[in-house]
DNA sequence: TGTTTGGTACGAAAGTTTTCCTACCTTTGG
DNA sequence: CCAAAGGTAGGAAAACTTTCGTACCAAACA
Protein backbone atom coordinates (compact mmCIF):
# COMPACT_ATOMS: atom_id res chain seq x y z
CA UNK A 1 0.00 0.00 0.00
CA UNK A 2 2.79 2.43 -0.24
CA UNK A 3 3.46 5.17 -2.37
CA UNK A 4 5.55 4.32 -5.12
CA UNK A 5 7.93 6.96 -7.04
CA UNK A 6 10.36 4.00 -7.16
CA UNK A 7 10.46 1.98 -10.69
CA UNK A 8 8.32 -1.00 -10.06
CA UNK A 9 9.82 -4.79 -11.28
CA UNK A 10 6.75 -6.06 -12.09
CA UNK A 11 6.62 -10.21 -12.49
CA UNK A 12 5.72 -11.87 -15.92
CA UNK A 13 1.60 -12.32 -14.44
CA UNK A 14 1.88 -8.59 -13.31
CA UNK A 15 3.47 -7.19 -16.73
CA UNK A 16 0.61 -9.21 -18.57
CA UNK A 17 -2.41 -7.30 -16.17
CA UNK A 18 0.18 -3.85 -17.11
CA UNK A 19 -0.09 -4.43 -20.74
CA UNK A 20 -4.18 -4.55 -20.54
CA UNK A 21 -4.23 -1.47 -18.45
CA UNK A 22 -1.90 0.30 -20.49
CA UNK A 23 -4.08 -0.11 -24.01
CA UNK A 24 -7.51 0.31 -21.58
CA UNK A 25 -6.83 2.53 -19.47
CA UNK A 26 -8.57 2.31 -15.81
CA UNK A 27 -10.17 -0.76 -15.81
CA UNK A 28 -12.17 -2.94 -13.30
CA UNK A 29 -11.15 -6.42 -12.43
CA UNK A 30 -13.72 -8.18 -14.88
CA UNK A 31 -12.60 -5.75 -17.65
CA UNK A 32 -8.88 -7.10 -17.21
CA UNK A 33 -9.59 -10.81 -16.98
CA UNK A 34 -11.78 -11.06 -19.93
CA UNK A 35 -8.81 -9.89 -22.19
CA UNK A 36 -6.37 -12.18 -20.44
CA UNK A 37 -8.70 -14.96 -20.99
CA UNK A 38 -8.56 -14.19 -24.52
CA UNK A 39 -4.38 -14.85 -24.33
CA UNK A 40 -4.76 -17.65 -21.75
CA UNK A 41 -6.80 -19.67 -19.24
CA UNK A 42 -7.21 -18.11 -16.32
CA UNK A 43 -9.84 -17.70 -13.36
CA UNK A 44 -11.35 -14.50 -12.28
CA UNK A 45 -10.43 -14.76 -8.78
CA UNK A 46 -6.83 -15.39 -9.38
CA UNK A 47 -6.75 -12.13 -11.28
CA UNK A 48 -8.57 -10.36 -9.07
CA UNK A 49 -5.83 -11.65 -6.38
CA UNK A 50 -3.18 -10.83 -8.55
CA UNK A 51 -4.83 -7.33 -8.79
CA UNK A 52 -4.75 -7.10 -5.59
CA UNK A 53 -1.62 -7.65 -5.03
CA UNK A 54 -0.15 -5.28 -6.90
CA UNK A 55 -2.64 -2.57 -4.83
CA UNK A 56 -0.51 -3.53 -2.03
CA UNK A 57 2.70 -2.98 -3.39
CA UNK A 58 1.75 0.17 -4.90
CA UNK A 59 2.00 -0.65 -8.42
CA UNK A 60 -1.80 -0.13 -8.81
CA UNK A 61 -4.34 1.67 -7.19
CA UNK A 62 -7.57 1.59 -6.98
CA UNK A 63 -11.35 3.79 -6.53
CA UNK A 64 -13.48 1.96 -4.23
CA UNK A 65 -15.91 4.39 -4.50
CA UNK A 66 -17.99 2.15 -6.30
CA UNK A 67 -18.91 -1.35 -5.88
CA UNK A 68 -17.14 -2.49 -8.69
CA UNK A 69 -13.37 -0.97 -8.16
CA UNK A 70 -11.56 0.47 -10.55
CA UNK A 71 -7.78 -0.10 -10.75
CA UNK A 72 -5.85 2.38 -12.67
CA UNK A 73 -1.55 2.25 -12.98
CA UNK A 74 0.02 4.38 -11.04
CA UNK A 75 3.57 4.81 -12.71
CA UNK A 76 3.81 6.23 -15.76
CA UNK A 77 3.27 3.53 -18.64
CA UNK A 78 6.98 4.80 -20.49
CA UNK A 79 9.10 5.54 -17.33
CA UNK A 80 7.72 1.78 -16.42
CA UNK A 81 9.07 0.49 -19.48
CA UNK A 82 12.03 2.36 -19.87
CA UNK A 83 13.16 0.91 -16.42
CA UNK A 84 12.76 -2.73 -17.62
CA UNK A 85 14.26 -1.38 -21.25
CA UNK A 86 17.40 -0.36 -18.91
CA UNK A 87 17.48 -3.60 -16.53
CA UNK A 88 17.39 -5.43 -19.94
CA UNK A 89 20.08 -3.82 -21.71
CA UNK A 90 22.12 -4.02 -18.51
CA UNK A 91 21.60 -7.67 -17.80
CA UNK A 92 21.76 -9.05 -21.45
CA UNK A 93 24.13 -6.31 -22.91
CA UNK A 94 26.33 -4.89 -20.05
CA UNK A 95 24.59 -1.64 -20.85
CA UNK A 96 25.15 -1.53 -24.46
CA UNK A 97 22.51 -0.69 -26.21
CA UNK A 98 24.27 -0.52 -29.69
CA UNK A 99 24.64 -3.91 -28.93
CA UNK A 100 20.82 -4.98 -28.27
CA UNK A 101 20.41 -3.00 -32.09
CA UNK A 102 22.94 -4.68 -33.86
CA UNK A 103 21.41 -8.11 -32.27
CA UNK A 104 17.75 -6.71 -33.45
CA UNK A 105 18.97 -6.00 -36.89
CA UNK A 106 20.57 -9.37 -37.01
CA UNK A 107 17.49 -10.85 -35.65
CA UNK A 108 15.87 -13.14 -38.12
CA UNK A 109 12.36 -12.53 -36.64
CA UNK A 110 12.46 -8.64 -37.25
CA UNK A 111 10.57 -8.37 -40.49
CA UNK A 112 11.69 -5.95 -43.25
CA UNK A 113 9.35 -3.67 -42.91
CA UNK A 114 10.47 -3.25 -39.13
CA UNK A 115 14.14 -2.95 -40.27
CA UNK A 116 12.63 -0.32 -42.98
CA UNK A 117 10.90 1.20 -39.86
CA UNK A 118 13.65 1.54 -37.36
CA UNK A 119 15.73 2.91 -40.72
CA UNK A 120 13.47 5.78 -41.05
CA UNK A 121 13.47 6.39 -37.28
CA UNK A 122 17.41 6.77 -37.18
CA UNK A 123 17.36 9.34 -40.29
CA UNK A 124 14.49 11.24 -38.26
CA UNK A 125 16.33 11.07 -35.27
CA UNK A 126 19.28 12.30 -37.24
CA UNK A 127 18.08 15.97 -36.89
CA UNK B 1 19.96 -34.10 -18.17
CA UNK B 2 17.53 -33.63 -22.04
CA UNK B 3 19.54 -32.27 -24.57
CA UNK B 4 18.53 -28.87 -26.00
CA UNK B 5 17.78 -27.09 -29.26
CA UNK B 6 14.81 -25.56 -28.04
CA UNK B 7 15.77 -22.13 -26.67
CA UNK B 8 16.32 -21.90 -23.13
CA UNK B 9 14.83 -20.26 -20.65
CA UNK B 10 16.81 -19.03 -17.68
CA UNK B 11 15.63 -17.55 -14.42
CA UNK B 12 17.20 -14.59 -13.47
CA UNK B 13 19.83 -16.16 -10.98
CA UNK B 14 20.57 -18.59 -14.01
CA UNK B 15 21.18 -15.62 -16.52
CA UNK B 16 23.86 -14.22 -14.42
CA UNK B 17 25.28 -17.56 -14.43
CA UNK B 18 24.80 -17.62 -18.25
CA UNK B 19 26.67 -13.72 -17.96
CA UNK B 20 30.04 -15.94 -16.70
CA UNK B 21 30.36 -18.26 -19.02
CA UNK B 22 29.31 -16.68 -21.48
CA UNK B 23 32.37 -14.21 -20.96
CA UNK B 24 35.22 -16.61 -19.35
CA UNK B 25 34.15 -19.76 -21.62
CA UNK B 26 34.39 -23.04 -19.76
CA UNK B 27 34.23 -22.75 -15.89
CA UNK B 28 34.97 -24.79 -12.95
CA UNK B 29 31.65 -23.87 -10.31
CA UNK B 30 34.27 -21.94 -7.90
CA UNK B 31 35.82 -19.64 -10.66
CA UNK B 32 32.06 -18.60 -11.88
CA UNK B 33 31.03 -17.79 -7.99
CA UNK B 34 34.16 -16.04 -7.70
CA UNK B 35 33.43 -13.83 -10.40
CA UNK B 36 29.60 -13.57 -8.93
CA UNK B 37 30.71 -12.75 -5.68
CA UNK B 38 32.07 -9.55 -6.82
CA UNK B 39 28.67 -8.33 -7.86
CA UNK B 40 26.40 -9.60 -5.11
CA UNK B 41 26.39 -11.78 -1.79
CA UNK B 42 26.58 -15.03 -2.83
CA UNK B 43 27.17 -18.54 -0.84
CA UNK B 44 29.67 -21.45 -2.89
CA UNK B 45 27.21 -23.96 -3.05
CA UNK B 46 24.21 -21.79 -3.92
CA UNK B 47 25.86 -21.19 -6.95
CA UNK B 48 26.98 -25.05 -7.29
CA UNK B 49 23.57 -26.32 -6.89
CA UNK B 50 22.46 -23.95 -9.50
CA UNK B 51 24.66 -24.95 -11.84
CA UNK B 52 23.64 -28.37 -11.11
CA UNK B 53 20.39 -27.54 -11.47
CA UNK B 54 21.17 -26.07 -14.89
CA UNK B 55 22.89 -28.98 -16.17
CA UNK B 56 20.03 -31.23 -15.06
CA UNK B 57 17.85 -28.76 -16.97
CA UNK B 58 20.34 -29.20 -20.60
CA UNK B 59 21.39 -25.38 -19.93
CA UNK B 60 24.68 -26.40 -19.37
CA UNK B 61 26.51 -29.70 -19.83
CA UNK B 62 29.95 -31.21 -17.30
CA UNK B 63 33.31 -32.25 -18.03
CA UNK B 64 33.40 -34.84 -15.35
CA UNK B 65 36.57 -36.57 -15.75
CA UNK B 66 38.48 -34.05 -13.60
CA UNK B 67 37.50 -33.51 -9.85
CA UNK B 68 36.99 -30.14 -10.67
CA UNK B 69 34.14 -30.51 -13.08
CA UNK B 70 34.07 -28.16 -15.99
CA UNK B 71 30.58 -26.74 -16.80
CA UNK B 72 30.14 -24.89 -20.62
CA UNK B 73 26.87 -23.28 -22.28
CA UNK B 74 25.26 -25.76 -24.35
CA UNK B 75 22.80 -23.44 -26.75
CA UNK B 76 25.13 -20.38 -28.84
CA UNK B 77 25.34 -17.59 -26.95
CA UNK B 78 23.99 -15.74 -29.86
CA UNK B 79 20.83 -17.72 -30.20
CA UNK B 80 19.63 -17.72 -26.48
CA UNK B 81 19.43 -13.95 -26.63
CA UNK B 82 18.63 -13.51 -29.61
CA UNK B 83 15.41 -15.78 -28.20
CA UNK B 84 15.31 -13.77 -25.28
CA UNK B 85 15.18 -10.34 -26.81
CA UNK B 86 12.66 -11.76 -28.82
CA UNK B 87 10.22 -12.86 -25.88
CA UNK B 88 11.06 -9.15 -24.36
CA UNK B 89 10.00 -7.44 -27.75
CA UNK B 90 6.98 -9.23 -27.63
CA UNK B 91 5.70 -8.89 -24.32
CA UNK B 92 6.80 -5.38 -23.97
CA UNK B 93 6.27 -4.04 -27.21
CA UNK B 94 3.70 -6.40 -29.24
CA UNK B 95 6.70 -7.78 -31.25
CA UNK B 96 7.40 -4.05 -32.60
CA UNK B 97 11.11 -4.17 -32.76
CA UNK B 98 10.89 -0.44 -33.95
CA UNK B 99 9.20 0.67 -31.04
CA UNK B 100 11.64 -0.68 -29.06
CA UNK B 101 14.68 1.37 -30.87
CA UNK B 102 12.18 4.57 -30.62
CA UNK B 103 12.55 4.05 -26.88
CA UNK B 104 16.21 3.59 -26.50
CA UNK B 105 16.35 6.66 -28.31
CA UNK B 106 14.28 8.68 -26.04
CA UNK B 107 15.87 6.65 -22.80
CA UNK B 108 17.78 9.42 -20.72
CA UNK B 109 20.43 6.89 -19.71
CA UNK B 110 21.28 5.87 -23.31
CA UNK B 111 24.59 7.96 -23.37
CA UNK B 112 25.29 9.98 -26.53
CA UNK B 113 28.20 8.01 -27.77
CA UNK B 114 25.85 4.83 -27.84
CA UNK B 115 23.67 6.98 -29.62
CA UNK B 116 25.82 8.22 -31.97
CA UNK B 117 27.12 4.07 -32.63
CA UNK B 118 23.31 3.18 -33.14
CA UNK B 119 23.36 5.99 -36.11
CA UNK B 120 26.87 4.18 -37.30
CA UNK B 121 25.27 0.51 -37.15
CA UNK B 122 22.05 1.47 -39.32
CA UNK B 123 24.24 3.86 -41.97
CA UNK B 124 26.66 0.65 -43.01
CA UNK B 125 23.47 -1.41 -42.47
CA UNK B 126 21.72 0.45 -44.99
CA UNK B 127 24.65 -0.98 -47.50
C1' DT C 1 -39.13 -10.94 -0.33
C1' DG C 2 -35.96 -13.93 -1.46
C1' DT C 3 -33.15 -15.89 -4.95
C1' DT C 4 -29.89 -15.28 -8.42
C1' DT C 5 -26.04 -12.85 -10.20
C1' DG C 6 -21.82 -10.64 -9.90
C1' DG C 7 -18.80 -8.45 -7.22
C1' DT C 8 -14.76 -8.37 -3.12
C1' DA C 9 -11.82 -10.51 0.64
C1' DC C 10 -9.24 -13.94 2.67
C1' DG C 11 -6.44 -17.82 3.27
C1' DA C 12 -4.28 -21.69 1.96
C1' DA C 13 -2.29 -24.78 -1.46
C1' DA C 14 0.70 -25.52 -5.28
C1' DG C 15 4.53 -24.40 -8.04
C1' DT C 16 8.92 -22.42 -8.80
C1' DT C 17 13.24 -20.42 -7.56
C1' DT C 18 16.82 -19.56 -4.39
C1' DT C 19 19.50 -20.52 -0.47
C1' DC C 20 22.24 -23.20 2.49
C1' DC C 21 23.17 -27.08 5.90
C1' DT C 22 25.19 -31.38 6.20
C1' DA C 23 27.45 -35.43 4.66
C1' DC C 24 30.82 -37.37 2.24
C1' DC C 25 34.86 -37.85 -0.99
C1' DT C 26 39.58 -36.69 -2.80
C1' DT C 27 43.86 -34.42 -2.83
C1' DT C 28 47.68 -32.41 -0.50
C1' DG C 29 51.09 -31.40 3.01
C1' DG C 30 53.15 -32.17 7.56
C1' DC D 1 49.15 -41.80 8.29
C1' DC D 2 46.34 -38.11 9.49
C1' DA D 3 44.45 -33.64 9.24
C1' DA D 4 43.15 -29.81 6.58
C1' DA D 5 41.47 -27.86 2.45
C1' DG D 6 38.58 -27.88 -1.17
C1' DG D 7 35.64 -30.38 -4.03
C1' DT D 8 30.54 -32.74 -5.09
C1' DA D 9 25.80 -34.43 -3.81
C1' DG D 10 21.44 -34.22 -1.84
C1' DG D 11 17.71 -32.64 0.68
C1' DA D 12 15.18 -29.41 3.06
C1' DA D 13 13.92 -24.79 4.21
C1' DA D 14 12.79 -20.17 2.79
C1' DA D 15 11.06 -16.90 -0.29
C1' DC D 16 8.34 -15.64 -3.90
C1' DT D 17 4.69 -16.24 -7.38
C1' DT D 18 0.52 -18.10 -9.00
C1' DT D 19 -3.80 -20.34 -8.50
C1' DC D 20 -8.19 -21.11 -6.67
C1' DG D 21 -11.79 -22.58 -3.10
C1' DT D 22 -14.80 -20.51 -0.01
C1' DA D 23 -17.14 -17.00 2.44
C1' DC D 24 -19.38 -13.00 2.34
C1' DC D 25 -21.75 -8.73 0.56
C1' DA D 26 -24.73 -5.88 -2.54
C1' DA D 27 -27.60 -5.09 -6.41
C1' DA D 28 -31.18 -6.65 -9.56
C1' DC D 29 -35.36 -8.76 -10.46
C1' DA D 30 -39.13 -12.39 -10.59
Amino acid sequence: MEAQNKPIEPTKSELEILQVLWEHGPSTVRAVNDELVKQKDVNYTTTLKLMQIMADKGILKRDESQMKHIYSVVQEEQETKSHLLDKFVDSMYKGSASKLVMQLLGNKKTSQAELDEIKDLLKKFEE
